[in-house]
DNA sequence: CATCAGGGCCCTG
DNA sequence: CAGGGCCCTGAT
C-alpha cells in the first residue's frame, strides 16, 4: 500500500437539481462500513481518480432542500489545471445524480398513502456511487456470497495490500487500486488474502479493464436492458452484480427484478409485516405501484430502515442482517 | 470436533 | 434449466 499526503486545495460549487438531500444522497446507511470515505452531517470525504490520477474530496451542504448548493473542495499533490477539475465536477454531478430530474417520482410519491412520510422525509435523495464502475465491481464482488463481516474483511485486505492511502483534511481515506496494478498480482496473491474464489474474478476483471474492453461512458448512454446485457458478459457478473452496478454506478432506477433470499425477508417485514412473501408477489406488487421508478422507491424505503436502525434496535431486522 | 449456509456465479450435463 | 462446486468463517 502507498500513502499520498494531499497539501494543496481547490474549491468550487455545484447546484443539484431542486429538491435536494444532501445527507440521504452521500451517506447510505445500508452499506458495509469502508474505508472509502467518511460522513458526518453536512460533509462528506472520499477519493476519486480522474484519468488515473488520484484526488482527495470534501464535499460539504451550503444550501438548503430547496434551494441546493455544495461546495467541493478537492485536494491534490503538485498541480491540478482547470480541465481536470472540470472533470472531476463532471464526474461528482454523474456519481451522484445530482442533476436527475425527479418530479414524476416525487408525483409518485405523494400519492402513496402509506409511505409518503418516508418519502417526504427524504425528498431529494438521490441513488449514487461513490465508486466509478472497476471499483463498485470490486465491492460487489466481494460481497458476493459472503456475509458483511467477511466482506468487510476482504475489502479491508484488499486495500491493505493494493490500496491507497490518502491523507488529507486531517482525513485518512482510501482509494481503490488501478485495474492494471494487479497486472503482476497472480491469482494465488489474491487467493493468499483469503478472498477464495473471488480471486479468479478480480483477476480477470482486472485484466479485462486493464487492457480496456469495457467502456464504462459508452455503458451510460445505454438503456437498462442493453446496459444489462453488457455487465452480464463480465467475469463474475451475475443478475444480482448487474443489478446493483445498473441501479447504482448507471442510475437506472427500475432494477427491482432480481430479489435475494435475505433481501426478500426484509421487504416482507417491510411491505407486508410478513416473515416471508414470495420474491414474484412483491416484484409484482412494487412494479405496479411505482412502475420505472421501482427500484428508486424500493431504495428510500430500505435506505430509511437502516437510518433508523442507527438509533433504534429493530429486532426483525437485526436477525436478517447477518454480521 | 464436524457440518453447514451464507448479501452469487460459473460450469456441466 | 437444474444442480453441484467454490473459498472462508462463524454459528450450531
Amino acid at each position: 500500500m502507498q500513502t499520498k499526503i494531499l497539501k494543496n486545495k481547490k474549491e468550487f460549487f455545484i447546484s443539484p437539481t431542486s429538491p435536494f438531500h444532501f445527507d440521504g444522497t452521500f451517506h447510505k446507511p445500508s452499506h458495509f462500513p469502508d474505508k472509502l470515505d467518511d460522513w458526518e452531517t453536512g460533509k462528506y470525504w472520499q477519493a476519486i481518480r480522474i484519468d488515473k490520477k488520484i484526488f482527495g474530496l470534501k464535499i460539504e451542504n451550503k444550501g438548503e432542500a430547496q434551494n441546493p448548493k455544495i461546495k467541493v473542495s478537492v485536494f491534490y499533490d503538485k498541480n491540478i489545471t482547470d480541465k481536470k477539475i472540470e472533470n472531476i465536477k463532471q464526474e461528482i454531478i454523474w456519481r451522484f445524480d445530482l442533476n436527475a430530474d425527479l418530479k414524476k417520482f416525487n408525483n409518485l410519491a405523494k400519492s402513496d398513502k402509506r409511505f409518503y412520510p418516508i418519502f417526504k422525509k427524504w425528498l431529494g435523495m438521490r441513488n449514487s456511487s461513490s465508486e466509478d464502475l472497476y471499483g463498485l465491481l470490486i465491492v460487489a464482488v466481494v460481497l458476493q456470497n459472503a456475509t458483511v463481516r467477511r466482506t468487510v474483511q476482504m475489502m479491508n485486505v484488499l486495500l491493505d495490500n493494493y490500496g491507497t492511502k490518502l491523507k488529507f483534511d486531517c482525513k485518512e481515506i482510501f482509494a481503490i487500486w488501478l485495474p492494471e496494478n494487479l497486472g503482476n498480482v497472480s491469482e494465488q496473491d489474491l487467493r493468499n488474502l483469503k478472498i477464495g474464489y473471488r480471486a479468479k474474478f478480480i483477476k480477470r476483471l482486472s485484466q479485462n479493464f486493464a487492457e480496456g474492453k469495457i467502456d464504462e461512458q459508452k455503458l451510460r448512454l445505454l438503456d437498462q436492458e442493453n446496459a444489462k446485457k453488457e455487465l452480464m458478459k463480465l467475469y463474475g457478473v451475475g443478475p444480482e452484480t448487474a443489478r446493483i452496478l445498473l441501479f447504482e454506478v448507471y442510475h437506472q432506477y427500475n432494477t427491482f427484478d432480481h430479489i435475494a433470499p435475505w433481501q426478500q425477508k426484509i421487504y416482507s417485514q417491510l411491505f407486508y409485516k410478513k416473515p416471508f412473501v414470495s420474491a414474484e408477489k412483491i416484484r409484482d406488487d412494487i412494479k405496479k405501484q411505482y412502475g420505472k421508478y421501482s427500484m428508486l422507491a424500493v431504495h428510500y424505503i430500505w435506505e430509511d430502515i437502516f437510518w433508523r436502525r442507527k438509533n433504534e434496535k429493530i429486532d426483525w431486522l437485526e436477525k436478517e442482517i447477518r454480521l
